[in-house]
DNA sequence: CGCGAGGTGTCTACTTTGTAGACTCTCCGG
DNA sequence: CCGGAGAGTCTACAAAGTAGACACCTCGCG
């Protein structure tokens, strides 16, 4: 499907949160930034999954950090987005934005 | 999935361009939109079977045109947003948008 | 008339995405 | 030792996306 350059919704949700968390896209915060921003729930399994899959299209890749953290010294993943990531992104957001002009009263963006 | 409320993103691409396309959304035009905007392929059964989905879920309507078209008197059908369509595609605009904030320049929306 | 062309909609079959919730592992405090 | 908290994994399924073949109608034409 989707040849490979394609995004699902969800997938473009995340990879938004990641680019606006910058350095500091865990998990937690990529899930909690969606569901402030989306108004809904995000459970962990739907997120894990939705970052392999993305992870496996080459659209990012992560680092582990420093397990210094104070809390539980388990070391948690970073995520960033790739060039590619980026790429498949902005065509998504040409695409809605091509076809939403003209209707940005209809649809309330102020 | 999505307790009704929520939209894939190729459902998002067709209300989209059938609302651009106000009183001329018959199925051949809302390809074409799409296919123009997101460049991309855009097979026929993709579209009706998209159609037909949010036409289930109360997101669309439509009617038959008057068969009077002179090549082929095929009646057509003509397609609506209805409120409940509205309403879902600016929540589905609207997470993207609050995501999306600050990123305008890296996402080239020029 | 009978037939192919062109346009509309239907159906089948399958892949990719989206999602929840239970499960595991590690470290911590008591 | 045990229970809690946080991070990530696995299973299993529902929903959305997609292509391409199929069916039908009307027109134009030999």
């Amino acid at each position: 499907m989707r040849d490979g350059g394609g995004l699902g919704d969800f997938e473009q949700l995340v990879l938004l949160a990641i680019l606006t968390l910058k350095d500091t896209a865990r998990a937690a915060e990529i899930r909690a930034r969606i569901e402030s921003a989306a108004d809904r729930r995000v459970s962990r399994g739907a997120l894990y999954a939705t970052l392999d899959r993305l992870e496996a299209k080459g659209f990012l890749e992560w680092k582990l950090e420093e397990p210094i953290a104070s809390r539980g010294g388990i070391p948690r993943r970073r995520f960033l987005v790739t060039r590619p990531g980026l790429a498949a992104l902005r065509r998504s957001w040409h695409a809605v934005r091509t076809l939403a002009r003209g209707l940005e009263r209809l649809l309330g963006q102020a």
